[in-house]
DNA sequence: TATACTTACTTACATAAAGTAACGTGGTGA
DNA sequence: TCACCACGTTACTTTATGTAAGTAAGTATA
């Protein structure tokens, strides 16, 4: 590793979204708040990784943890304004794969 | 692992995305055609995993490589048609990181 | 009271990805 | 011939992720 010459808050950005799953556990968010099990069953991440995400999405002020005390207790994730205001970003990838994403089902003549 | 519900396209670009290194050597090349070397002195990132990286890239359409048989021999990498096009991509991040990412340096109040 | 069940994690261990540093290759120049 | 440079590759270590079992708090059930 050599001195990196790009803008810090740029490249905070990035390595905060591409570590893996954080940005499908923010796509699934813009959804609504969610519970853990909601998240982990419809993104497909393993439990422990999302326990991790969650933490450190929380500490970046990205996701909000809200205990709801019913019965049985609810954990609720949902987007804090800075996690909301993610959503152009998400919107940006999902225009473009649209448009150049080809699946293997796709690549017959390239 | 469960089975996700989401769309394949913007799953595939997400996992592309969300691989480390793989936005900033994007980054990187949306400044222009770049050796090996600069590449890498610039974004700080190993030989070894640089050299994944622009394989992969290639693989997906999103990175040229061309040798040019000078003296000493150059190669160069370039964005495809397909890498332009993620400029927007690029920018709306470096847009959100602008006005929602705090440096260490400036969390004093949050 | 004991047993079993649920949600939301955590822990222990195995595998995969990334980092580091040394080496290989093709060509130049001294 | 020896040293040097660009562009990688290889061998080895460290870190991240996956898997499966376990824990804690609360209910319901017998």
């Amino acid at each position: 590793m050599k001195q990196p010459t790009i803008c810090p808050k740029f490249e905070k950005a990035i390595s905060l979204l591409s570590q893996r799953w954080t940005t499908l556990v923010i796509y699934q968010l813009l959804l609504g708040p969610q519970r853990f099990n909601e998240i982990q069953t419809s993104i497909g991440i393993s439990g422990k990784v999302l326990s991790d995400r969650l933490k450190e999405l929380e500490n970046q002020g990205v996701v909000k943890r809200e205990v709801i005390p019913e019965t049985p207790v609810i954990i609720k994730y949902s987007l804090t304004e800075k996690g909301q205001s993610m959503e152009p970003i998400l919107k940006t990838i999902e225009n473009w794969s649209q448009t150049w994403i080809k699946l293997e089902s796709e690549l017959s003549s390239n």
